[in-house]
DNA sequence: TGTACATCAGTGAACGCGCGTTCACTGATGTAC
DNA sequence: TGTACATCAGTGAACGCGCGTTCACTGATGTAC
């Protein structure tokens, strides 16, 4: 049974974290700044200090939220169902780059520059791999359903990732794809790094139509993984 | 001729944007402080605005100063030579993750999160397309050459890119590699995905060997551009 | 070669602002009997 | 249901620190005649 000074606690929790959030779109995440929050919320900025023992906490409050929202959109932009994995496969993506596009900031907090001084907590691991979980579940199905090609190179001198990754990845794939999550972690690289690009501003005066290019980039990715993304058929619903 | 007044300037100046760069190390560029280069060089903080206009003029000398050194490091990896676009390709996106390791926040100043309040100035624009153009040098080459082969699925809604994407490229291919460009992109959105993946960290506790997993990701990246990186005759001389 | 003047480099104080965190405190909300 | 006490929320002042930028100024270095 929650009591009403609990309720107003974690009320009052949900606030900061969110009027924080709103700070994050004005500056970046080393130029958070409590009293900022405060000031916004009409408290004195010893007050916070009841809430969260320090802007570090702050932070990795906003950071594990943040992994979990897009860890949220990847898994429900997913539309299931086999025989169509890269088509799942782009969904998945796109949902990644509307969340990105809606949350810019956040995003960057995740993928952008380390604010200088944090060490992000063990907290924050899990609801990183969100987005890489939901990857993998498609490819585990697209080799269950055969819907992969064998890429063209295997990739010499496996394994390179760890332990902790092939639990992510949720075992290591046979021959011939037993380069498979090495693959995917270039396809983790293209995602994130074609939407930081975006966001970042590299690809002003370079790419005239975001939408159309980011689904092109991540068929390209996909095709590193074996998957085929159906770009013609699906070009029309995109953004 | 240079007077003796012009030569002592110009040394100051020097200095000044090499002790800024030495203080990108300690914190980000938004945390970068005039105070602090002041300090640390024994000057007045006043006295640096004979050089130096205001804090965001130091720090577009910093960017342009970044991108000339990465781009230099890129043009003086490339072995050139012909028949062997793939390995060229493979030491020029090593030449850069060299100079990325050795410069991490200069890259981080390049490639990461924007700095607040601060809007990059036209005069960036040509040193942050050295390494693009050095890589489009490679597939022009590698097209002359008869070394690329078919990427497997044309991007379709061509074209994607601006007019000065295609002047930096060298101008337009013939089908079937009228989409080289676009693909190139995704290369581009590899390589530097891939450094600051590692630079900031997301890397961690994920892959084994960095350096191994780097050429992986390069050879990977090139099969969308159609070309073959010969990893396995590559593998003895990595880091 | 020597003098008069202009240019430049660098100083140090000041303006006006920001920050994270601590601490003793006042009142209000809950709990136990 | 009523009272006594413990817990918690929030305050406001303070500590000690940082920043970019301006301005009137002193000396030194250069230039013109």
């Amino acid at each position: 049974m929650e009591t009403t000074r609990e309720r107003t606690r974690r009320e009052l929790v949900a606030r900061i974290t969110e009027t924080a959030r709103a700070q994050l779109g004005e500056v970046g995440p080393a130029q958070l700044s409590l009293r900022a929050v405060a000031r916004e919320m009409g408290l004195a900025s010893s007050a916070l200090y009841r809430y969260f023992p320090s802007r570090d906490a702050l932070l990795t409050a906003l950071i594990i939220e943040a992994y979990d929202g897009l860890g949220q959109a990847a898994e429900d932009g997913d539309p299931g169902g086999s025989g169509k994995a890269g088509r799942r496969w782009l969904e998945i993506c796109r949902a990644c780059r509307a969340w990105a596009l809606a949350h810019p900031h956040e995003l960057g907090l995740l993928y952008g520059s380390p604010v200088p001084g944090y060490a992000a907590p063990q907290t924050t691991i899990v609801p990183a791999t969100r987005v890489v979980r939901q990857m993998a579940a498609v490819l585990r199905d697209a080799l269950a359903d055969d819907e992969l090609t064998i890429p063209r190179q295997p990739v010499p001198g496996l394994p390179l990732v760890t332990q902790a990754t092939l639990e992510v990845a949720g075992g290591v794939p046979d021959p011939p794809y037993q380069d498979l999550v090495e693959r995917s972690l270039v396809a983790w690289v293209v995602l994130f790094g074609a939407l930081t690009f975006e966001l970042f501003g590299h690809l002003e005066q370079v790419v005239t139509d975001h939408a159309a290019w980011f689904d092109a980039a991540m068929a390209v990715a996909a095709e590193g993984v074996g998957l085929t993304v159906p770009l013609e058929s699906v070009q029309a619903d995109g953004a």
